[in-house]
DNA sequence: ATCTCCAATTGCGCCTAATGCAACAAATAT
DNA sequence: ATATTTGTTGCATTAGGCGCAATTGGAGAT
């Protein structure tokens, strides 16, 4: 398609996992050391990469400063911020926001936990919908028809002895979660951790973006996490008011 | 150097301002729609640019990661961060976190403040080092040469009528800072706003980042905000001791 | 001080991959 | 229905990118 800016991407791409030097990129990447380095000259010269040391290279700035100028135009993002922090503090929990990216999830905003457990996840990291809270409750704002299609679509690989492999259940899942206002993960997707999700609505009313409280279970069950799921419905629906969405009068 | 990556970038660069579509982007890079297409497509295999709708190209969610696992590669940040949290929670002003790349400042990591008003800046912002805090306490832990040699490098923009503008009265600036252990900015940089900056040191003893808090002028007046440099001076020491910075004894 | 080793860098010649053009298709506005 | 705008594709040309091999330069050992 175009060569070498493929291989330029290929290189950032290694590169995030930490410095490397020329010899290990030109391996990684499958072409000659020369070309790495042109290759790197020209990132550098646009700050996609700097030099580390004498020996290596590393991501530049040049990225940092894209990547944040993007989100900042995610406009759920921003809105949703103070509103995250909020629900935060109020719950303890750790907080993801979450938008729907093909078939699956990436995470574009979050709220650490007071808690010292961490768990392991960050922003623009991504994650499957069949085994994530905010996956489904992302996908149980869909048409049924469409919905259908896109849980066919989906490999599901079990993660966890928890994580549902079967598509049938996994649409009764996404229509109980329609119905509830909001969606679970019983330790689907890492073992150790359950998870709430609820949708937030634009003016149209479609779901465009998903809130989620984690916990660990060695330190909440099931159930106590549920009990917040009140506070993050409301949170949720705070955002999409802000949004322009009309809450259904009935 | 490296043509259709060098345009793959600008392509990148230009996307950052927001979505476009083939003629904006052609007009902005300068090349042919048709090539500015193909570029696209090799960048949206990547995930590195996604299309929006039918017309508009936006940025793709592999920037996001990437930008985000290579900030976590940064351990000054990963250190800094709970310490910065808690003196934004102590002070109440907005804290950064700062280090140099060349001639200038960028902004790794920040706090906002608990006030309302926000200034502008965000994580992998730029900014010059002759006009605020945290470029005058990075130039100042240099040993005298260099920190000449750089200083004479510079050049000095009046951002506002209080920015310095003359080399020596700058390294006279740094002197001082170096002395007092913290470095200020009376509304050097922008108008409306004053900061305070100290130095985060690693094992070594070198300043590797810079640690400053600002306070817009309507809300406190400069004595109030140097009345917060203990607090600050602190944080980074505790910052420093992790990064493994052995504090002289006297 | 000299040698050795290792990794980056450069010159060169070959050739493919990238480019601009222009024709075409599709969607939207008039 | 027609005009207009925007995206997409085929094609011929060539310069830009490539691998190779030789060179440079620095760090450490002798």
């Amino acid at each position: 398609m175009s060569q070498s800016l493929r291989r330029g991407l290929a290189l950032l791409t290694e590169l995030a996992d930490g410095p490397r030097n020329l010899d290990q990129l030109a391996e990684a990447v499958g072409v000659h050391k020369s070309t790495v380095m042109r290759l790197l000259r020209s990132l550098e010269a646009d700050r996609f990469v700097k030099r580390s040391d004498m020996y290596r290279y590393r991501l530049g700035s040049a990225l940092f400063e894209l990547a944040n100028r993007a989100l900042d135009g995610i406009d759920v993002r921003d809105t949703a911020r103070s509103h995250l922090l909020e629900l935060g503090e109020s719950t303890g929990h750790t907080v993801h926001l979450a938008v729907r990216e093909d078939d699956e999830v990436v995470y574009v905003d979050k709220v650490d936990s007071t808690h010292a457990v961490r768990m392991y996840s960050r922003i623009g990291a991504r994650a499957p919908l069949h085994c994530t809270a905010v996956g489904k409750i992302l996908l149980s704002g869909l048409d049924d028809s469409v919905r259908r299609d896109v849980a066919a679509a989906l490999d599901y690989p079990a993660l966890t002895d928890n994580t549902i492999t079967d598509p049938e259940r996994f649409l009764t899942e996404l229509e109980r979660a329609s119905r509830a206002g909001y969606a679970v993960d019983r330790g689907e997707h890492e073992d150790f951790v359950h998870c709430i999700a609820a949708g937030v609505r634009d003016s149209r009313g479609e779901i465009v973006a998903a809130v989620s409280l984690s916990a660990p279970k060695v330190l909440f069950d099931f159930d106590e996490l549920l009990g917040s799921s009140g506070e993050l419905s409301r949170a949720c629906d705070r955002v999409s008011v802000e949004l322009g969405w009309q809450p259904p009068d009935h």
